[in-house]
RNA sequence: CGGGGUGUAGCGCAGUCUGGUAGCGCACAUGCUUUGGGAGCAUGGGGCCGGGGGUUCGAAUCCCUUCACCCCGACCA
């Protein structure tokens, strides 16, 4: 009966599979992410959210220099003038543009875009920036955020500004445009299946789902726990679409004129959504140990004991000092029972806790968030037993991602089996590489194309949509 | 942008229909007892009821207007 009377008290997570979009909202706003502000669909990202984008910044930070790029900082204003020279780019932006039109007293001759991306400012800087083939590549970065006017917005799915990081290179070749997009979109890969434990599919985007303005797109696509997709990132290729009208030109070393062929690529705080719909469950986030702001929370169970918190102390500074991000929870006011749910709320892969009875075995008590499993470990082989867990959580989510997406993703041959894949995941289909399929298959199923993957081995020799011949391996989905 | 809903203390809510000057639980502060799955008792602090306008002697409550958020669709990272 007290039980109960408490439960009522206790902050109730919507079943995931009572509401999904529900089990979202409530996971993000309980785990302290990220908070609403006045501003329509902006978010103010909270301490322990942003921590988490941090770390993301980190990783991909250090895989974007050592492939040999570097960050520079460009302005978040763009003279309308700008954004008017490539015609596809505009008309695919132009509606989701915040403007600018007045200074102080001022009201400006040409209005200033906030920029929804950067691609034109970028170009204009390349074109003063280039001169010769000596200078190619230049190979930039930068972090910031970008604003784009969304009619429906949701937490890091969806709003109206969001932090990004856009690199943007240019090269001699096409050969080089194309290597480079592809090495990024391996990165991209290699960082949400390594690091995020999020499980995608590389590949190429339709000429209908490209970026405006690109010749060719190539996306990660993940899933979420609803069975839809969620592009994690984008790498494009505009061979000279952009340079030409922007007129970024190079001598080569025939000493003649040359356009250079450009690439772009973007990751988002969207990252943080797919992590919450990929991992989380109904006790709260579950976050992989590689970018949790806190991989070990250590809590000390009847404080006032004997050397429970000395030992608790000790064990926090052992695996403070051999790398860990851990955390102390000794706040003395707060119950056990309290901690463990409030931290399970927040994702920590791996709790340990430190009573009178694991001090006197010599041991401390540990639970896994990924499954659960408790256990202990020797306190004089601490360091190495933390190392061992967290490797093995990281591949667990990784693993349990990756098993529920291949259950989730189906090939099928007619538009019956593709309705119904739809409903719950990914149907890898035959596509004649038709716009009009396209568009029926998104009328019929709501799902869209995702991306066409690199293994092009064929299902069948006939358009899922429309019978014809179809030489195309693509997924569709429905996508956020 | 359409349909539905919600804004009252840090959080979750009652009060609104039927106007009378704001209440409950949790959280917070202090003290004591507790501590291996959301502890107990006692005392205490905190809210111009999302914003603006109106009706009225009097508005959280009625009317108009505006902003924000959530869910379901349509559109986009």
């Amino acid at each position: 009966m007290a039980k109960e009377s408490k439960q009522a008290f206790v902050q109730h997570i919507t079943p995931r599979d009572e509401n999904f979009s529900q089990w979202y909202t409530d996971v993000v706003r309980m785990a302290d992410l990220m908070d609403y502000t006045p501003v329509r669909g902006c978010i103010a990202l909270k301490p322990y959210g942003n921590r988490i984008w941090e770390l993301i910044r980190e990783e991909l930070d250090q895989r974007f220099k050592e492939t040999g790029h570097e960050n520079v900082s460009m302005p978040m204003l763009i003279p309308e003038s700008l954004l008017l020279k490539e015609a596809e780019h505009v008309e695919g932006f132009a509606p989701e543009v915040a403007w600018v039109t007045q200074g102080g007293d001022e009201v400006l001759q040409e209005r200033l875009a906030i920029r929804p991306t950067s691609e034109t400012m970028f170009c204009t800087m390349f074109a003063q920036w280039v001169q010769s083939w000596r200078d190619l590549p230049m190979k930039y970065n930068q972090w910031c955020s970008v604003m784009r006017w969304e009619k429906t917005t949701r937490p890091f799915l969806r709003t109206t500004e969001f932090w990004w990081q856009e690199g943007h290179t240019v090269h001699a070749t096409p050969e080089e445009a194309q290597e480079e997009t592809l090495l990024m979109l391996e990165v991209y890969r290699s960082f949400c299946e390594d690091i995020l434990a999020v499980p995608v599919f590389a590949g190429q985007k339709s000429d209908k789902e490209k970026f405006a303005g690109a010749r060719a797109t190539y996306s990660v696509e993940a899933m979420m726990q609803d069975g839809k997709a969620l592009q994690a990132g984008t790498t494009h290729n505009f061979g000279t679409n952009f340079s030409v009208p922007f007129n970024i030109q190079y001598q080569n070393r025939e000493g003649e004129l040359a356009y250079v062929h450009e690439t772009s690529w973007g990751m988002s705080t969207r990252l943080i959504g797919a992590i919450i719909m990929t991992h989380g469950d109904e006790r709260g986030l579950k976050l992989p140990p590689a970018i949790a702001p806190h991989q070990v929370v250590i809590l000390p169970i009847a404080a006032h004991k004997g050397s429970v918190l000395d030992v608790c102390e000790q064990t926090y500074q052992q695996l403070k000092q051999a790398g860990f991000r851990v955390k102390l929870d000794d706040r003395d006011h707060l119950s056990p029972g309290w901690k463990f749910n409030e931290w399970e709320l927040k994702g920590v892969p791996l709790r340990i806790e430190i009573g009178p009875r694991d001090i006197e075995n010599g041991v401390v008590s540990y639970m896994r968030r990924d499954s659960f499993e408790k256990g202990t470990l020797p306190l004089n082989g601490i360091v190495e037993g933390v190392f061992e867990l967290l490797k093995s959580v990281q591949q667990g989510m990784f693993g349990l991602a990756e098993a529920f997406r291949v259950e989730r993703t189906r090939d099928v041959h007619n538009m019956e089996e593709l309705a119904r894949q739809v409903q719950q995941g990914y149907a890898r289909a035959m596509w004649c590489g038709e716009r009009a399929c396209e568009d029926h298959i998104k009328e019929e199923t709501s799902a869209t194309s995702r991306n066409m993957p690199f293994d092009q081995t064929p299902l069948d020799n006939h358009c899922v949509c429309c019978g014809k011949p179809a030489d195309k391996v693509m997924y569709f989905a429905k996508a956020y």
